[in-house]
DNA sequence: GTGAAAGCGCTAACAT
DNA sequence: ATGTTAGCGCTTTCAC
């Protein structure tokens, strides 16, 4: 009954329920030996003193805190928040909790990942986010599995990653265009170190020469909307005039939808084709009807947490896992008015 | 140099370094007195085991974690998206760490709060969603510091609570519309347990009453933004038309004004007034325009990151505290054209 | 099935 | 300034 202000240990509910402190500790561990009439006691006496077992003393002793790190690279996207939505419920089912960093696009995630390995975290996630080389040696080292999400593994890094098909992604998107007769192609990208943009290139402009001509426009738009919008204001203004535009991100195609209307006054689908990546959720709104590549996140994360929760001696795997998408077809390439 | 699997404790260290284990402990503690040989010979040895001080056991002996745990509720929002930003970087500032766990809308957070509060968080912030009385209860008993955000502290709680002056926005909403001439008003909102969203219609509700009628219509739209598509249907069905609707918040309103636009061939501003809550980014859009409340992230998340760090022997104070946004007036109530 | 005892990796007195 | 010692709260042998 009467609740003291610190936590009560182990050996306080031992005291009161008249039993070793071996014996609490049995009576919280699922499947040890203890007589039911025991752990009767033990948990009534918890419950009386309002005793919860500390686990930074067990992470302690079994070497593995329960923790996974996780460091999150441009926070404002929808997709890494619903990755996350996803996550924490599939982790926390298996009793695994989430370490959180934010860090805005394009920065270094070292700093963070430092304070990570101190509390001895059972694996890290890297969400759209790279790694020193000098820290991911020290991983590699030390046993913790790194996971790379949304970004595949620089070269010789050797974790793994589990990422949508870029590369397929922009193929299809490239034959979709030239299907529906859009001609003078563009694309919004990001600077030559994010490989994400540089993988959905690389599958866009894969298709382009596969049919003849590689040609297209190219700006970089990186990571911002105002970024996006500038790199828009660049590729609408080259003459002779584009009639589609690929963006690496919905956030940008968005950004460059919203350009093509309200600043060069161009109709979007017959006039400006328009496609995005990620079939963020805005991309079907009414105002919007944005051609993408889908982002299975479910599905995606659904294999990280399978990379996590596997037992440690089978983590030998350092696989890139890709996982496909589908193309949502919409109004902002629809060259022909329906 | 002959990195080893598992990790090297400080004892490994000492010995390489010919010191003391107590010396390592010293050598990584800020303002302990070390010379500054044996930190060096200290530091040396640790960069050739790969050695990190282990703050599952420093958390141990010093009774707090440097973990914060949070709980985040509807983590679609990207309101919350961009407060667990602020935080993320306004905590690792102080050495402090995010133990997070997302929660669907309307959900209870208490499975995620007990794993929490068994890692020993330091404090305990809820993100627009609550907690029940009895882990509350244990909370305080346990001198826990919960600090709720976003959603004011039920009636005999007591807690810390940081959020917006939802009555002040709901009023300037109600304002805002009548000086703008529309008077057949509607409201779109939570059920009644969302205390954020009956704050911001009390406002509204009390600016109308002292003009001398509070006469308005009301829907629940929740969370999702299919529940908010059918309630401004239901709304919008209703004769006469209405001619403003201010929605709890900007997803709400963002799908009413699609629904005006799309469903009903309404021009949003002179045929309908639409008016929304937070001030997310998309308010802003060139294709929204939407007027809004705005909710000041920065200046939130200082009050919250100032909380918990105040040292707890200051934390009596179980205050709310109010920050004021800021009407943003735009052409989704403009009713004369400009 | 249960208790006693050792120890996970560290910090914090206390000596020296 | 440094080493020695005693725990922090728990899990895990090992006897019984």
């Amino acid at each position: 009954m009467a609740k003291q202000l610190s936590n009560p240990s182990a050996h306080d509910v031992a005291r009161l329920a008249g039993v070793s402190q071996a014996a609490v500790s049995r009576a919280f561990t699922p499947g040890a030996s203890v007589a039911k009439a025991t752990r009767e006691k033990v948990l009534q006496a918890a419950r009386e003193l309002g005793y919860r077992p500390n686990l930074l003393a067990r992470s302690l002793i079994k070497g593995e805190s329960g923790i996974i790190g996780l460091v999150m690279g441009y926070p404002r996207s929808i997709f890494l928040m619903s990755a996350l939505y996803a996550l924490s419920a599939r982790l926390s089912q298996a009793q695994k909790h989430i370490l959180i960093y934010t860090v805005e696009g394009g920065q270094a995630a070292d700093p963070h990942i430092e304070g990570l390995l101190q509390y001895r975290v059972d694996a890290l996630l890297l969400m759209g986010i790279g790694i020193s080389s000098k820290l991911s040696a020290h991983c590699r080292a030390k046993g913790v599995p790194v996971i790379l999400f949304n970004l595949r593994s620089g070269e010789t890094q050797g974790f793994a990653s589990v990422t949508v098909n870029n590369r397929e992604g922009g193929r299809q998107i490239a034959e979709h265009l030239i299907a529906q007769g859009y001609r003078r192609l563009g694309f919004i990208g990001a600077p030559e170190i994010y490989r994400t943009s540089r993988e959905r290139e690389a599958g866009f402009k894969e298709y382009l020469a596969k049919r003849g001509s590689a040609r297209f426009e190219r700006e970089d738009g990186c990571y911002d909307r105002e970024d996006a919008i500038l790199a828009a204001r660049r590729l609408l203004s080259r003459k002779p005039r584009l009639d589609a535009i690929f963006c690496w991100n919905d956030h940008m195609a968005l950004a460059c939808m919203e350009v093509a209307r309200y600043e060069f006054g161009l109709e979007v689908g017959p006039e400006l084709g328009v496609a995005g990546f990620g079939d963020i959720d805005q991309a079907s709104w009414p105002s919007f009807q944005l051609t993408s590549y889908s982002q299975p996140v479910d599905a995606l994360i659904q294999k990280v947490a399978s990379l996590i929760l596997q037992p440690p001696h089978m983590q030998k795997s350092a696989g890139q896992f890709m996982i496909d998408g589908e193309l949502k077809r919409r109004a902002s390439t629809h060259r022909i008015a329906t």
